[in-house]
DNA sequence: AGTAGTGTTCGGCC
DNA sequence: TGGCCGAACACTAC
């Protein structure tokens, strides 16, 4: 569920709600207090990356599905909702998941160029965000929702061997062609991920994330948890470059 | 059946 | 003060 592509799709999916008025919130949530959407009119639906609003005139609700989160369009799982809003004809209910008030509105809060999803992305705005960390490592930096917000692990992977670039590459050590390509990369799996994502067959199109041996030399994936983020990383010592002079210790 | 993971925050420790 | 690390959260596919 979680990576920014899957959010636009539950974005697509709530549209019928704009306009309609809540009757009543539900929920174990214990962040905020549900009376406050008693009446409250759904204005839009907004995302952020990994990040999932739900606006009203004056609210902005907050939702991240972290690892496990999940969601239900007009019917329940079965199991209490963190946080649900009932309609006259409709309802959307939200499990194991954070919700949050936004403290402010939206365009206070995030920087819609971050985000690669959005129309507003600026690949010159990331580019100028790497150089000014040039010792960060690309495994790193890709996940880093600051400049590439919606990026996710399995994203991650499918960039980094798309663009045949080994996870430990610090951006400064890049050519200017691949600290370019990796850029661009992030947006384009993305958009791939979405399409893919919507024809149920993401998996199938996984060249790297969970796989064991790489499709271009047939040779075993290295299974790592580098950087400081370690999280799960696939790479091929063959044809994912290493451009530094030392190959960092994981 | 047990385990690992599409993620993030927080508190403790050095 | 700050960086690093582990725990917590809570679900489910394999």
């Amino acid at each position: 569920m979680p990576e920014g592509p899957s959010i636009v799709i539950l974005k697509e999916a709530v549209q019928e709600f704009i306009g309609k008025t809540v009757i009543r919130a539900e929920g174990n949530t214990k962040a905020i207090d549900l009376d406050l959407f008693e009446n409250q009119t759904v204005v839009d639906f907004k995302s952020w990356g990994k990040h999932f609003l739900i606006c009203f005139e004056h609210i902005t609700v907050r939702i991240h599905f972290m690892l496990f989160g999940s969601y239900r369009i007009n019917e329940s799982k079965g199991v209490p909702p963190r946080f649900s809003l009932k309609f006259d004809d409709g309802e959307l209910n939200f499990y194991a998941c954070s919700v949050q008030l936004l403290n402010g509105s939206p365009d206070e809060i995030y920087d819609w160029s971050a985000d690669v999803m959005n129309i507003n992305w600026d690949a010159e705005s990331a580019y100028l965000k790497l150089a000014a960390y040039p010792k960060v490592l690309i495994c790193d930096a890709l996940l880093d929702q600051n400049i590439f917000a919606g990026v996710g692990n399995i994203i991650k992977n499918e960039v980094l061997f798309r663009t045949r670039l080994h996870p430990l590459n610090t951006f400064s050590d890049l050519p200017e062609s691949s600290k370019r390509e990796l850029i661009e990369e992030a947006v384009n799996y993305s958009f791939d991920f979405l399409r893919w994502k919507k024809e149920f067959t993401l998996k199938k199109h996984w060249l790297a994330h969970a796989k064991s041996i790489c499709p271009r030399d047939n040779v075993p994936f290295k299974k790592t948890y580098p950087g400081k983020t370690k999280r799960r990383t696939f790479y091929c010592e063959i044809c994912q470059r290493f451009y530094g002079s030392v190959l960092p210790e994981i």
